[in-house]
DNA sequence: GCCGAGTCGTTGCACGCGCAACTTTTGCGC
DNA sequence: GCGCAAAAGTTGCGCGTGCAACGACTCGGC
C-alpha cells in the first residue's frame, strides 16, 4: 500500500515492475522505521541533556588516540554540512563537553576537542545508549537477520558511494 | 567504531554488554545508510519538483477510495504533526496538486484532497520513484536479505508501538 | 617571492518541523 | 438543553539543517 501501486501504467515505455508483497513488505518496513526508531533513541538520551547528533559527536571524537578532530574531517563523518556542524558545536561548546581549538599546523583549521567534562558524560551515557539501542533495535533480531541488515546496508552504502563518485 | 565501544567500564553496574562485530555492523549501517538513501530518492524526485514528504502525501491519498483524507488521518499515515501537515499541504495546494476542503459531515476537519492534476502528476512520477527504489535499494538485495528485512522492521516496530501504548 | 586556485570554517538566509497556545466544533454527562 | 472536556486544524515561535557568500589561510607553478 501506500506507494501508490494503483497509478494506471499508460504507455509502452519500460513495463515497470512493481514491487512484490516481499519487495513492498521490506520497503515500507524502512521508511516508517526511520522515525520511530530515531524518536525512541533520542527520547531515551533527554536525561542525559543529548541528541543522537551531539552524542555522535562524543562519540567519534572519543574514538580517536587524541580526542580531536579536524572540523571537516568530523563533518564528513557524521555525513552533515560545514555549517550544520558549526552550529552543532556550538551547543556542546556552551555545555563545556567540546572545546574549539585553533590547530597550529594549519591556521585554518579548527579541532573539535573532547573534554574531560565530555569524555566523563559520555562514559556516563555510553551504557545507556548501548542498552537503548539493544532493546529497540539489536535484541530484537535474531543472528541470520542482523547478519542479513549487516550485508544489505553495506551493499546499499557501496552502492551510492559508487552513484557519488560518479557525478563528480 | 564510533559508537564509543572505547569507554572504561567502571563500576559493578551491570556488565554492559557490548555490540559484537555483527551488531555493530548493522547497527553502523543502520545509522549511516537513513542520510545517503533518502538523499539518493529525494535527489531523483527533485526533477519532478516533489520532495519524499510530497511524494508520500500523494501516494496515501490516492490509495484511497475518492482521493481525499482528513488531515489527522493523513497526518497519522505520515508520522507528522498537525501543524507539520498543514505546512507541507500549503505547497502542493499552491501547486495545485491538491485540494483543501471543509467536510460536510464535521465542521471541525478539514479533508485533503488529491486533484485530477496531483493525479496526474503522481502517474507521471510513480514510475521513476518506484525505478528509484529499485535501483537504490530493492534491486541490490536478494529475496533472503528483503525477506529479512521485513522481519526485522516489523518486529521493531511492533516493539515500539507496544512501549508508546505503555506510556499512554 | 608572488599570485591564483583551492581548502577550511563561520554567518545570513530560507525551509521544514515540533511544541504550545488558540479557535471552532463536537459529543458526552446530567 | 447546558456546560464542559476533548478533538481538529491553524498560527507564532524556536530549533536544526543546507546553501551561498565571505574571509582567512595554504599550496603549487612560475
Amino acid at each position: 500500500m501506500a506507494s501508490s501501486q494503483r497509478t494506471s501504467s499508460t504507455g509502452p515505455t519500460k513495463p515497470t515492475r512493481w514491487l512484490s508483497a516481499a519487495e513492498m513488505r521490506a520497503w515500507r518496513g524502512w521508511v516508517d522505521t526511520i522515525g520511530p526508531l530515531s524518536a525512541a533513541l533520542e527520547a531515551d538520551l533527554v536525561p542525559f541533556g543529548l541528541a543522537n547528533g551531539d552524542y555522535e559527536v562524543l562519540a567519534w571524537l572519543s574514538d580517536t588516540p587524541d580526542a580531536q578532530m579536524r572540523m571537516c574531517d568530523l563533518a564528513e563523518r557524521l555525513r552533515l554540512s560545514p555549517s550544520g556542524l558549526t552550529r552543532r558545536l556550538d551547543g556542546l561548546v556552551t555545555n563545556g563537553l567540546v572545546s574549539r581549538e585553533p590547530s597550529a599546523d594549519d591556521r585554518r583549521v579548527m579541532l573539535a576537542r573532547l573534554t574531560p567534562a565530555g569524555r566523563a558524560h559520555l562514559e556516563r551515557t555510553a551504557p545507556h545508549h548501548l542498552d537503548s539501542v539493544r532493546r529497540h533495535f539489536i535484541d530484537l533480531l535474531d543472528p541470520a537477520e542482523i547478519d542479513a541488515l549487516g550485508r544489505a546496508f553495506d551493499k546499499v552504502r557501496a552502492h551510492l558511494r559508487g552513484e557519488q563518485n560518479d557525478r563528480s
